[in-house]
DNA sequence: CGAAAATATGCAGAGAAATATATATATCTT
DNA sequence: AAGATATATATATTTCTCTGCATATTTTCG
């Protein structure tokens, strides 16, 4: 059936080390871009790349903010999924680990 | 992270529309593989094949009975997974959709 | 205004992995 | 022997992944 095939599609995101890792540090808490970077150690355009595919597979959501760009999870289907597959959120990071100008201000 | 990695795989198992027909399928009752065959309309070693990475996953787990294997699902976590993703179970099929004896004599 | 930072986007190519398909065979049960 | 199932192998094709690079946009800062 071709609805299964669609279906799929939401796991097909989710089968990727380096967008799995996105997605459960944005369960912690919103972050910008150049956390995600530090986060994942990945360069620039890597990152912004894969955000894209998580944007539109309906999964986070972006905000311009100034010079950045913060992205958080859209909906509690994709944390219930990232439940099931990984337990329980860790422990936000404070402050954020990108030494951008906005996120260092942070208390 | 190494995690990251083993724990996306189980979404690449789900990843795949036949499998997750299979799994549909299982979440309305267990049945044998003939019935899997028939409702999927793939050749019986495709079928097997998948079935074997379901298991090798963790995911269903198989019962002999006489000349049949009844496939089920093991773990409620698949069934959480599938509930978010397909939403709720259909009605399960009587009598199953093959013709083999086992399966044909059922009420 | 002009430079620098943060981000997005596009493209190309290489290599890896997944998929589909076919076929053959082995096992176990009736 | 026949049916149901599992397993193995091979191969062709497609899709994914990674990397590098180049560029465009927007914003802040001097």
């Amino acid at each position: 059936m071709k609805d299964y095939k669609r279906k799929a599609e939401i796991f097909q995101i989710l089968s990727h080390p380096v967008r799995l890792q996105l997605l459960d540090e944005l369960r912690k808490r919103e972050a910008c871009v150049c956390h995600l970077q530090a986060v994942t150690g990945r360069p620039q355009a890597y990152v912004s790349q894969q955000l894209q595919l998580l944007r539109a597979a309906d999964l986070v959501v972006d905000e311009k903010e100034g010079q950045n760009v913060f992205y958080y999870l859209k909906s509690d289907f994709v944390k219930v999924l990232l439940f099931e597959a990984l337990g329980p959120a860790g422990q936000p990071s404070h402050p954020l680990a990108c030494t951008c100008p906005f996120c260092s201000q942070e208390k």
